[in-house]
DNA sequence: CTTGACCTTCCAGCGGGTGGAGACCCCATC
DNA sequence: GATGGGGTCTCCACCCGCTGGAAGGTCAAG
């Protein structure tokens, strides 16, 4: 398969998949003419990045994952323990974000918004 | 002020009040040495730099917010569009994060996490 | 006069791609 | 055989918002 037509099966740009050989996530063959040749097996992983980038796994997760994968000896615990790692990330980006969400939901929830000049949310951000 | 002082008054490294400058946030003079030399409004302009920053605006939204905050004849409405935005951006990744946890978590959940190879999360991104 | 803390510039790199230039390759149509 | 259009190739630059480090200049204290 040609790489356009893994992009279509597996949802992701050529580019992206180009990059992903770059960094070793993928080995396409590569025919004559010098185009890279996918088999099923790569199609299969290329979907699999997908997915796992979806759910937010950076790219050294998603390798962690795919060998862990590969390796059909490996132990859940193995598998559980990155995903709990992540997930301590998301919880953590949540809070994050839900305190900025907070504060700044007040601010503008207390901002006019209208022609005239005095605007707390400026009055916040320099104290 | 040298550029120690400032980091340690606005909280910001110097490494950071350098790009700044850099990008052309605060324009802070030259003393005979060479060094930055920062009037006291340069401080407050980075202290404000530092709290929009952590509110997580972009630097091109804090570009602007400075610009109205030196504008006494703005609008508030202005300031309230720039941080409505902005909450938006907010909410739409807190619900990518959300979603992201939900499934991961349940995934997370449903892993034994031991010893064996079975694994609903391998089983999941591989569908 | 030396030491050590500060300051300067410049260049490279992070993550995870994305855009574009310029050059091949392949197939179909005229 | 020429031409056109789509695919593919490599390579280099850029995005954001810094951050690290090298190599050097400056200043105050001891």
């Amino acid at each position: 398969m040609n790489i356009g037509d893994v992009a279509t099966h597996a949802g992701l740009p050529a580019k992206t998949i180009r990059y992903y050989e770059d960094i070793g996530l993928v080995q396409p063959k590569r025919s004559a003419n010098g185009y890279r040749t996918f088999r099923q097996s790569d199609v299969h992983k290329l979907a699999f990045l997908g997915r796992a980038r979806a759910l937010g796994f950076t790219i050294e997760d998603c390798r962690s994952l795919l060998k862990l994968y590969a390796d059909t000896a490996r132990a859940s615990a193995e598998v559980k323990h990155i995903a709990q790692e992540h997930l301590g990330r998301i919880d953590r980006k949540i809070a994050e974000l839900t305190e900025m969400r907070a504060t700044l939901g007040n601010l503008v929830e207390s901002c006019a918004g209208d022609h005239r000049p005095d605007c707390p949310i400026l009055a916040d951000l320099a104290v």
